[in-house]
RNA sequence: GGGGGUGUAGUUCAGUUGGUUAGAACGCCUGCCUGUCACGCAGGAGGCCGCGAGUUCGAGUCUCGUCACUCCCGCCA
């Protein structure tokens, strides 16, 4: 109890009929009768219908009074009649009749609607964040993240991790995306970098014999935004064990998802152990590494199945080394026509000269691509895609990556046209055996194809005799429901392999010695054998609050051009500050 | 850096094949109203149709450019 409230706006009910109390909240709605007027006041826990009868001094005031005003209401709690109660309220049995009214803070004329969820433009409600957060939706997603940070937290305290926070400030790591810099003013013309990840930190903590480290980590990248990519900042669970393999480290962190995705959604989650899927596989079967299980469909190589069919365009392609994709439609036969143009339509505005099919009915092939092909070639796709009656299937052909790529964009497409997404389900899997390697597709050399710091499979052995392009690492992503929610690995820790497996990506020792420095000289002096993974705090808290963005479980994001409209950064250095710190611009010729 | 979508009142949206004075709902203002809870009733204000060119007798509508927001690719675990 204090000046302020008696109680908050969502607890008075029954029992506390007669009773002097006081609340303080915003005016959410008002309706005027004239004569009497009703308030309803809204605080974080509830909204509380106050009634002003036209003898309260403050009646005139009150009418006048704009939304979103903060006001305190004195009065005495009381029963409403049946046929005025508002079974939609927890505190729809009672009103308070107002005596003394106090207006704490008056609100100006607002900019869209607080008590109404309407779509408001994404610019407005982010200049003005803080009436957007008042924001019944939004607002519980906000809660709903404290909630489930808090018990992520506890989950990994009660397995023995501990919980250590790294610098903010610190220097340039080779993840590989770009920086984000803060120049020093104590060292004119050097910068510090905020951290892409306390990778380098973690790795270092378990040689400094913290066994299970984790923190829920603030991350910062330079790199563009997408829906589910803030630009700037994130957060993940950061975590690192020592003297662990693979299969540890899964064990460690599947409990802790499945339980949060449990305790906070009513869809049904996998049941760890999660499916594992070779990287390789999942490219071939699902065109991605981070497929949606909720799609039954898969992707078939139908490459040999054209090959001397007859069929020109797809022949040409094969002769130039491209692939065959194919997806089957299931019960799609019946279709109409314009349903498949305009799937061919959607396939040219994707930058593919369009998306072949044919349609089996009534033991017929149907469709222009059918009649080009013999029966043989016809036999050999059905039994592919295993075709049955009233099936159609779909074929993509382009140079390589770029039919892998298009066709895990028709396997999304298809799933959508004829609504075969599972609903009510997180569908969790591993993907594993990463490979170490891959070429570089502007050089055309060699380059890591993850961060370097994972150790390959066979360690040295494999270095010294593989084909560079066959080695595996011990790297594994989680995936959910299409969304890559972490990366990890099991790190290298020995110097030796480290400098071959950088050698062979074509860097040499005093390349590695300047990039990783720090780990480099510590793996001197006893690492042990660690592994870990992040998984993004922002993604996990996105798919269970079952939002398109992330922007609507981040209490102050940036927009998409990597702006903050309400604090308006980023913004113009003061002369003195860039005198202090020695910089002098250079403009972009625009 | 590239591609798509959107841009009309404070907000959500409608606006025909290019054709009078650009509409509706919510919000706002004024008045009325003692039981509403999406209160009701009557009246009213509010528009550089994102901006700039062009085509046309005539542009919210067509063309080009540009800006803003957004989604995607590139980039990024």
């Amino acid at each position: 109890m204090n000046f302020y409230r008696s109680h908050n706006c969502g607890e008075l009910n029954v029992k506390n009929i007669d009773q002097d109390v006081y609340i303080s909240g915003w005016v959410n709605k008002k309706r005027d009768h004239g004569g009497l007027l009703f308030v309803d006041l809204r605080d974080e826990y509830g909204i509380t219908q106050c009634v002003v009868n036209a003898d309260n001094p403050s009646f005139n005031l009150i009418e006048n009074l704009k939304l979103e005003s903060v006001i305190k209401v004195s009065g005495k709690v009381l029963k409403r009649s049946d046929d005025t109660t508002n079974p939609n309220l927890p505190t729809g049995e009672i009103e308070v009749l107002s005596n003394e009214i106090i207006i704490l803070n008056d609100s100006n004329q607002i900019p869209f609607q607080v008590a109404i969820n309407d779509d408001s433009p994404e610019e407005l409600r982010l200049k003005f964040r803080y009436l957007d957060l008042r924001r019944e939706k939004i607002h519980h997603n906000i809660i709903f993240r404290s909630k489930i940070i808090h018990s992520i937290r506890t989950k990994m305290i009660d397995k023995g991790f501990t919980e250590i926070q790294t610098p903010i400030l610190t220097a340039s790591s080779p993840e590989g995306a770009r920086d984000f810099l803060v120049p020093s003013r104590l060292h004119n013309g050097k910068f510090y970098a905020l951290p892409q990840a306390p990778q380098v930190f973690k790795q270092l903590l378990m040689i400094s014999n913290f066994d299970k480290y984790f923190q829920i980590a603030p991350c910062f990248r330079d790199e563009d935004a997408r829906a589910d990519r803030s630009p700037g900042e994130f957060y993940q669970l950061d975590f690192e064990m020592a003297f662990v393999e693979q299969d540890d480290v899964f064990k460690t962190i599947e409990p802790v998802l499945y339980e949060i995705f449990t305790e906070y959604s009513k869809k049904s989650v996998t049941k760890p152990p999660f499916i594992k899927i070779k990287y390789k596989d999942s490219m071939e079967l699902y065109g991605t590494d981070k497929p949606d299980l909720r799609n039954p469909l898969i992707i078939k190589d139908a490459t040999k199945c054209f090959e001397n069919s007859g069929f020109k365009i797809f022949e040409n392609n094969i002769e130039k080394g491209f692939p065959v994709k194919a997806i089957k439609a299931p019960k799609t036969a019946g279709k109409p026509r314009g349903w498949y143009d305009k799937l061919n339509d959607w396939a040219r505005a994707n930058g593919q000269k369009g998306l072949g099919y044919i349609i089996y009915e009534n033991n017929e092939f149907k469709g222009p691509i059918a009649n080009n092909l013999n029966q043989e070639n016809l036999k050999s796709i059905k039994t592919l895609v295993d075709l049955e009656n009233d099936d159609s299937v779909f074929f993509i052909s382009d140079e390589n990556t770029n039919a892998v790529k298009f066709s895990a964009l028709v396997r999304n497409k298809l799933c959508d046209e004829i609504d075969l997404l599972e609903k009510n389900v997180f569908k969790f899997c591993w993907i594993v055996d990463f490979p170490m390697y891959e070429i570089d597709q502007q050089t055309n050399k060699i380059d890591f194809s993850h961060n370097p710091f994972s150790m390959p499979q066979g360690g040295m052995k494999s270095l010294t005799n593989k084909n560079p392009l066959d080695i595996l690492a011990w790297q594994f992503d989680i995936v959910c429901n299409g969304v890559e929610l972490s990366s990890g690995a099991i790190r290298n820790h020995q110097i030796d392999i480290m400098k071959k497996a950088f050698e062979i990506a074509g860097y040499s020792e005093d390349e590695l010695k300047e990039r990783f420095g720090s780990l480099y000289e510590a793996f001197k002096y006893g690492a042990p054998p660690h592994g870990g993974s992040a998984p993004g705090i922002d993604r996990i808290i996105m798919l269970l609050a079952e939002e398109e963005n992330l922007r609507e479980v981040v209490a102050f994001p940036m927009n998409q051009q990597a702006e903050d409209l309400m604090m308006r950064s980023p913004n113009d250095a003061s002369e003195n500050s860039l005198k202090e710190l020695g910089i002098q611009l250079r403009p972009k010729k625009k």
